[in-house]
DNA sequence: CTGAAAGCGCTAACAG
DNA sequence: CTGTTAGCGCTTTCAG
């Protein structure tokens, strides 16, 4: 287990360096003994040792990725493409999962600066994270994705959050709901952030008042969100349609609407944030703000090995359009009838 | 950017190995010095390099993890559970997408060696992953989960993949249906082959025939599970149940059954194995084989540790068990009825 | 209790 | 074209 290029050298009868020059692909070597150190190299089994050569080169081939859970259908093709960029340009992925925990985002922060590697991603908890600082400082190119951070200003890809909400509950509006629930995630993400803003500027646009009792922010789980969805169906003054500002929510509002017998479409619109596969299976399809999941995950890549390999211009921040995918959920909604 | 060793030992006035000594924790050091060491650590914002420390001690805090996709849902909570045990215990993982190509698992399994990891976790493509193989040459503790491998024996953690599948096809059996598809993914992956021998074993035990015409393998994506859906469906001879060897190809067949008219539970009878939370969600909620997504990352990131804790005993190989949650899709078939 | 010194495996001048 | 040499930042004997 594990050859050294000293033993391969020996091997070869030849010097550690050439050993060395043959493996790296650099020329100026005799073909002829290139070929006979790769045939050493290969006997051996010889394994070239990743950190010897980043801790002498300062150079590393791992990226660090900080997310807030793979588990998010969101990130899933994020955290893909990330890896598929990576990996077309023989880097690794260090993957975090920081679960919009500040204290457990600092810490791997601390631990990729620890592990030297050659630049990361981060969907920061809050706009003033600290680990994207703390990265900067420490001479690691960062990007931001999903979320900008503020405490440094680095590169950054996300979505129109505020435009892509205000679209959907502009739509809402427009099919005749009057009385839109908002089901939220964390404040201190600036996507649920601005999502609100979206809600609001919707309402503000169309003149029509906000009922602040179909308001919820600071909702974590699919389950906080059932519970809810279900007490703002059973209230006296029920909403008539639902917006939820990511596909975790919508889960939990969809498993409350089931149980309440109402259905969705006619009885109940609704929209979300974010647009997994199985929003189109449902009985009633859901209309949904889509973003281009994928696409984040690589111009996030992209621009961050545009700084590993040496891009020092000024921070730029990329801002991508989300759509606005119609479906059965949001139907025009009849007039309230005259007479019954 | 990035003080070293020695920088601190400088500004504390004491000597390189005593910073050493102090900053990891080991004892015969006056608390006094101990303290101006810390102080000097902080004031220069020393961060350890791990790369430095890896290559003298041998030791490493990255494991490796090599799935087939991170998109899949059945392998997101067990990434997660890796990456929280390992996380608990001070390690980062590596990730790896091999999309069950088998070129590409090794070329990951090769990277990992590169970086010296101290440990991977991997869900071979083929039983006979070279990867492992590879991995395990190389010195490096493997736990295979998801699928065993067959090149080299080491621990595993899996599920009983053939008496899942058998226990939903039954179920479908006993409830009257006769005529079951089956819609399985790769041969080459060891859970889709077990999974169709469940298929047949349940057949085999009712003494009811398999339809030969009602078997598509090799489906990859859900659109390949949606079109052979569709085919099967609109044949001449079509079945009165579907079983998915996943949650991928039901998604496929999912979309083909609404667009055929067919009502779930009533005119075909579903089951599928992997239980993500929309099936729940769905106008006739699906019959399913769930496994233990989470459980399974955890106990094999809990075996690769005992074995980086220098477990040198015989591999062992955990089942654990899968559980039918029986839903609407497979109510009771009525029996035909004799006269119109 | 603390310092000096020898490498871990590798690359990159610098000589030959 | 090839060999020699000096470290990258750290841990770890071995002396004091």
């Amino acid at each position: 287990m594990g050859a050294t290029l000293k033993d391969v050298a020996q091997h070869a009868g030849v010097s550690y360096s050439t050993v060395s020059r043959v493996l790296s692909g650099q020329p100026h070597v005799r073909p002829e003994v290139a070929a006979r150190v790769r045939e050493a190299a290969a006997a051996l089994g010889y394994v070239p040792d990743g950190r010897a050569r980043s801790l002498k080169t300062r150079r590393a081939t791992v990226i660090g990725a900080i997310v807030t859970d793979v588990c998010q259908e969101f990130i899933t093709p994020v955290v893909r493409a990330i890896e598929d960029v990576a990996s077309r340009r023989g880097f690794a992925v260090l993957l975090a999962n920081a679960d919009d925990d500040e204290g457990k985002e600092e810490s791997y922060a601390e631990l990729l600066l620890q592990e030297g590697v050659a630049g990361a991603v981060v969907a920061a908890t809050g706009d003033r994270s600290r680990a994207a600082l703390r990265l900067a400082q420490g001479g690691v190119p960062v990007v931001a994705f999903d979320r900008r951070v503020d405490a440094v200003d680095v590169d950054s890809v996300t979505v129109d959050n505020v435009g892509g909400a205000c679209a959907a509950v502009s739509h809402l509006l427009a099919a005749g709901y009057r009385r839109v629930a908002l089901l939220a995630g964390l404040m201190i993400a600036g996507t649920a952030r601005m999502r609100c803003e979206g809600f609001e500027a919707a309402h503000r646009r169309t003149g029509i008042p906000i009922n602040r009792g179909l308001v919820v922010q600071e909702l974590r789980t699919s389950d906080e969100a059932a519970a809810a969805a279900a007490q703002l169906l059973e209230g006296p003054r029920p909403p008539d349609a639902v917006f939820t500002t990511n596909a975790r929510l919508a889960a939990g509002a969809l498993a409350a609407v089931r149980s309440s017998g109402l259905r969705l479409g006619s009885d109940l619109g609704f929209v979300t944030f974010d647009d997994p596969l199985w929003t189109r299976l449902l009985e009633c399809p859901l209309t949904t703000v889509a973003q281009p999941t994928y696409d984040i995950g690589c111009r996030a890549a992209e621009a961050l090995f545009r700084r590993i390999d040496g891009d020092a211009g000024p921070p730029v921040h990329e801002v991508l359009e989300t759509s606005l995918q119609v479906r059965a959920s949001t139907m025009p909604r009849a007039p309230v009838p005259v007479s019954q």
